[in-house]
This record gives C-alpha cells, structure tokens and sequence, in this order.
DNA sequence: GTTAGGG
DNA sequence: CCCTAAC
C-alpha cells in the first residue's frame, strides 16, 4: 500500500491543509525547569568528607575491632527539628575542588543562624543520584533545588575505625572521589584499605563474563569520644568468615556485646564526647523527609532512652531495636540456606553498596575493586546449580538516607567531619534494611526475581543499585514522640541480651531471591515488636509513598526540596525493557508514514494492535528515538542496529510529516515516494 | 484517553 | 520508559 500511494500522493502532489500547529512546547507554559543541572551538591562534598573521615579513622580501628566493641555506637543526636528563621539556601556547584572549599560554601555564609545544613537524600534515582553533589549553605542568593538535587554520601561505606578527633581539613581529594563516584556511579575509594572493605559478591558461575560483584563495607561504627568501635560484622580474622560459609551471605554483625552511647542533644551530646570550643552548637538533624525516612518529631523519643531507667517504653523500644538488630542478623544467616543457589561472600563485614557494575574490572579503577578483599573473593563460590544463570555484581558503596546537620559557621572542618561522620554512624545504627533498586526504582517486592526485574547477568546490572533505608520498625521508633534529652549517654548492652526472633521484613529485601523460588517469602512482613502502632503504620505507608514532610516547610536550610511529589519509587514497577527489534521497527515505520506522527493511537492500532506491551505512548517513543538515531552518526549508535534503509525512511517521513503538521486531517496515508 | 515533550 | 501538561 504504501508504495502506490506514494506514488499518487507525492510530495509534491498532496496537499495538505495548512493548519499547522503551534508545537506543543509553544503551545503549553514551559516547564520550570530544574535549576541545578550540572550543579554539585554540597552536600555530596559534605558526604564525602564523611567517608574519608571514615577511611581516615579506620586506619586506627583494627587494634580496637577486635576488642568487643562492635556493635555501632553514636552519640549523635539525631533529631528533626525545625527552624523559624528563613534562610536562605544557595547550592553551590562544585566540580572540584578541595573539600575545603566545600566546605566553606556551607559554613562561611552568613545567615542569621550561621549554620549548614547538609542534606542527603537517599531516594534519588541512581541515576540522578549520581549526578551531583550539592552544597547547601544559608547564604543566600541563588539557591538552586533542584528538584534532582540529591546528595549522596559517596563515602558512606563502613569502615572500621577510631576516630581521633584529629582530622585536619586535609581531604582534598575527597571532592575529587566522591565528584568521580557520583559520575560514574562507582565510588571511588583510593585510599581505602583493604582490611576496612568487605565484599559481598554473588557469583555468576554460568556467565563469568559480566560478574558484578556486590561489594559491601561496612560502615564504621564509632562513637564521639574517640572509641574504637564496632564494625558489624567484622572478623577479627579477615578470611575466617570465608572459609566457614563459602557459599552463604555472609552478613549480620557480631553479636558480641558493646557499649554505646546515645546522644540525643547536640550540645549536650557533643560536649561529652568532644572538647567544648566549637562542638557546643553542633546539631546534626535527620529528617527524615526522604521517602524513606519521614522526619517527625517524634523521633527523638526513641532516641530519648536513657540507662538510668527512667523511662521504660523507651527501654523497651531500644530494647526491641536491639532484638530487631539481632533478628536481622539472624535472618540473614537464616537466609543463606534459603538462598541456596547465590552466594554472597565477604571478606569482612562491609556495609555499603550502591553501584552495581557490570564490568568487574571497570570498578577497579575507580578504586573500591580496590578494596582488593572482594577481588580475592571472586571465584570462591562454590556449589551452584549449573543450569540457572546467575547474576554475579558488585556494590560499591550504598546510599545513605538522607542527613541533615547543622553546624555553626565557624565550626572546623575536622569537626564538621565529625559531625557528619557521627551523623552517619548514628543512621547506620538505627536499623536500616538495604533497598534494591532496578532502574532507579525501589523494588518492594521482594518476590519477584531478577529476570523479571530485568536483571540479567549479561546485562542491566548499571540498573541495579541499592540503598539503605529504615526499616519498619525503625520508622515506628522514630515516631515515638517524646522530648529526647539533651545529653549523651553510654549504655552497655551485655551479651546476652535476648532477642526477639521475629525476623523483620524488610530486611531480606536486599538481594533479590535469584531464581522465583520465592522462598523468601516466608521473611515477610512480621511484626516485629509491639510498638508497632498506629504510627508506625502511618509511617510505613507514607515512607513508601514518599510523604512530604510538613516540618520541611519550617525548615529553612533546608535547600534541596524533598521531593514534594510522591514520585514513583516503589510505586508501580518500571517495565522491563524491550528494545524494539527491526521488524517492529519496519512497522513502525511504515506506519508512520502512512499517518503520520501525531496519531499514535492509529499507528498503534494498526501496526502493534497485538503488542500489548507497546503503548501508543512506546511507538510514538521509539519514533523520537528513530528520528534522533537516525540523524547521528552510525558510529554513536547503539543496540541493535537500525537498518540504515529504515532510517532514511524515518528521516523522510519526520521531515514531510513535520512540514505538514497535517495530522488533524483524517487519513493522509500518503508520502512522496522517497 | 491522547498527544507532545521533557526527563 | 516514565511522567505530565495540555488537550
């Protein structure tokens, strides 16, 4: 058909009524448009100066891992709070640069407040996430939020260590790594040291071609006054926990007894673990205004527990944030046998992850491969079921949920290192469950396998990130109201502590089952504790749902906007994708031609009336894509390639089709015989 | 429910 | 592919 009517309807013959229309971009307001492209995030730089902090102390931490301290200790006080004052919030953009001068765009402006917020959101899409660093400070003028702004600790991963409290300012570099790890999605690590990092790897035994590793470190959990502390999870012995469970996931902490210390009030807390000067106005804030965390302010009363017993239901909370700890652990190791046919293996407990790679030796580069462990520990899987493809990754480092601190502004660099580093230690001792994210969404269903999710073991692991984020029973913690004293305190928690067996859901979520044995099933949703409440549950659904927290609109310093919309995260499943292969091209194609753009319910019905997985919305889709792909170069193309034939039809068509934008006149199944 | 565009 | 504004 379409031949003959080319013939009779040449270009030069049809005539189209000349009823152009405005095109839709001149017809409809612009977008406001995200300010921020491009633009760094301080925060990043801030999260980066953490993660060095981290690596910094780490150094120091060995002599004390092995001592019983393991379990995280903090004395953060994390709480939401809200500010009255408006300042104002300037992101700074940062290519580069020293983390000084990172820092300084935080701390040297003035506002009334003389603080810096930094702020890290946790649920950007990996790819946004990536994408920049923002530096929030309260100077004012051009603020950008972007709505993308999203910081990330890039240097979050654990690490196992003493702080000194001696960390000068001296982390150029950090910038530099943290900016390169935001880039590429591949935390760089360049001075990571190979005992602090643990690898979690699922090998791939049937596709060793694109083995992922899942490199995980853990975070280094310390407490302010300069302790040693405890590092889940880690062996005293590197490659003890190997040999034992080769082919198992290796995760949970010791649950070796700890001491740890609780600071709820800035001040207060701060002037315990640090000498006076500058510490006393340091706050660190959590909102948790992210989808995952919701700031409210309640969350201090679980962190308002105090040894001297005064308040039991709090006890009882931490109490059950201990159990809840513990079940978690125990879950994972429970998991192992569930997950017979994966293997996670680490060298020593890691914590983090966040970029997945596919290209195992890519990662090298940017350092963390670095962390030498996990190269060691590919291959080491044993026993798999040959006939099942496996999806061998790699974590290089995990998102941390969103932080927000403040610090006055003449508060030193090596403080505010501190401040960030207490800050994240505090998170990542509050609970927090991993998230799994498949093409820059949260996948909360844990069922579902990762062939249907996309993920192949050849390719789509760029796709796969993963993140931290509370757990359920964290969340109800956090609402627990209650004024949380302004002090820290040390709580030793003796080893037998018992625990609640009652494993948590949300725990598990973090590797996927491999196969759609769903065994995992059974880890689902359980209560945890009876402080589940009403709250608690509120909490659950708007963490899922991505709630805006009211608090932020008091919160001045506040500069990347949370996400005010309730964006799809966890919501509805990204389809997977399925490139259009030549054939539906060709059809494509030719329908177009025959109708033109602008109809893509008719091109639908008439050449993919039986592709339910393509939408009108797909085709018309794909057609942009032709036409972009068709006027590059063959070199900067990819996927399968696009007849040249094929595209030099969809240049024809777009072009006559864009000159008569003559969609609005029934059928024109016409074009010029090209 | 469709379209057109930006993301 | 997703998300939305504008139809």
């Amino acid at each position: 058909m379409g031949l003959k009517k080319r013939l009779d309807f040449g270009f030069n013959g049809f005539q189209v009524p000349n009823i152009p229309r405005a095109p839709r971009s001149a017809r409809r307001g612009p977008h406001r448009k995200s300010v921020e492209d491009g633009q760094i995030s301080a925060f990043e730089l801030l999260a980066s100066l953490a993660g060095k902090l981290l690596q910094e102390s780490e150094s120091s931490a060995s002599s004390n891992a092995s001592q019983g301290n393991l379990q995280p200790a903090f004395g953060i006080d994390v709480k939401q709070e809200r500010q009255d004052e408006h300042k104002p919030l300037k992101e700074e953009c940062l290519d580069q640069g020293s983390s000084e001068e990172s820092v300084s765009l935080g701390l040297t402006s003035q506002n009334i407040n003389r603080k810096g917020i930094i702020k890290e959101f946790p649920h950007a899409d990996s790819d946004t996430v990536l994408e920049r660093t923002s530096v929030i400070t309260s100077s004012d003028s051009s603020a950008k939020a972007g709505r993308h702004a999203k910081s990330v600790i890039c240097s979050s991963r654990p690490t196992f260590q003493k702080y000194s409290g001696k960390v000068e300012g001296d982390s150029p570099g950090i910038v530099e790594s943290c900016y390169g790890n935001v880039a590429t999605g591949i935390e760089v690590q360049g001075d990571s040291k190979p005992l602090e990092t643990g690898s979690l790897k699922i090998a791939n035994p049937c596709s060793s071609k694109d083995p992922t590793e899942l490199h995980a470190n853990y975070p280094a959990m310390l407490n302010g006054d300069s302790n040693v502390k405890l590092s889940l999870l880690r062996d005293p012995i590197p490659n003890a926990s190997f040999s034992r469970h080769r082919n198992d996931i290796e995760l949970g902490s010791r649950d070796d007894d700890e001491n740890f210390s609780r600071c709820i009030k800035p001040s207060n807390r701060v002037k315990a673990f640090r000498p006076p000067p500058r510490v006393g106005g340091q706050k660190i804030r959590k909102l948790l205004t992210s989808k995952y965390w919701k700031a409210t302010p309640k969350l201090r009363e679980f962190e308002h527990y105090r040894y001297d017993g005064g308040v039991k239901t709090i006890y009882h909370k931490r109490k059950t944030f201990y159990n809840r700890e513990r079940s978690q652990r125990d879950t994972l190791y429970k998991r192992r046998k569930l997950v017979d046919r994966s293997s996670v293996v680490t060298s020593d407990g890691g914590f983090s992850g966040e970029s997945v790679s596919n290209s195992p030796d890519n990662g090298d580069k940017t350092g963390p491969a670095a962390n030498g462990v996990s190269a060691s520990v590919i291959g080491h899987q044993t026993s798999f079921r040959s006939e099942e493809s496996h999806v061998k990754l790699r974590i290089k480092s995990f998102r941390v949920p969103e932080l927000v601190i403040e610090v006055p502004e003449t508060e030193t660099v090596g403080s505010l290192k501190r401040t960030v580093m207490d800050a994240v230690n505090a998170i990542l001792r509050d609970g927090l469950s991993v998230g799994v994210l498949v093409q820059g969404k949260n996948i909360r269903d844990d069922n579902r396998t990762l062939m249907q999710m996309g993920i192949s073991s050849k390719d789509s692991l760029d796709s796969l990130g993963f993140m931290l984020e509370p757990s359920p029973v964290q969340a109800s913690a956090f609402l627990c109201s209650g004024d949380p004293p302004f002090s820290c305190e040390m709580v030793a928690r003796s080893p037998g502590t018992p625990v609640l067996d009652s494993p948590t859901s949300d725990v598990l979520s973090d590797i996927p089952p491999i196969t759609n044995s769903g065994s995992l099933a059974e880890t689902k949703h359980e209560p945890v504790s009876s402080h589940i409440d009403i709250l608690t549950n509120k909490t659950m659904l708007e963490s899922q749902a991505l709630v805006a927290i009211p608090e932020m609109s008091m919160e001045p310093l506040a500069i990347v906007p949370v996400s005010q919309k309730t964006k799809r995260s966890e919501l509805a499943q990204r389809r997977t994708r399925r490139p259009f292969s030549v054939s539906e091209v060709e059809a494509l194609v030719t329908a177009v031609e025959e109708l033109g753009t602008g109809r893509w319910r008719d091109v639908k019905l008439r050449a993919f009336e039986n592709a339910d997985h393509r939408t009108y919305v797909d085709l018309k889709d794909k057609w942009k894509t032709l036409v972009h792909t068709a006027k590059i170069s063959p070199q900067q193309r990819r996927g399968e390639p696009v007849p040249q034939e094929l595209l030099d039809r969809v240049l024809a068509a777009h072009s006559y089709w864009c000159q008569h934008q003559a969609k609005q006149h029934g059928k024109h199944p016409a074009l010029p015989a090209f």
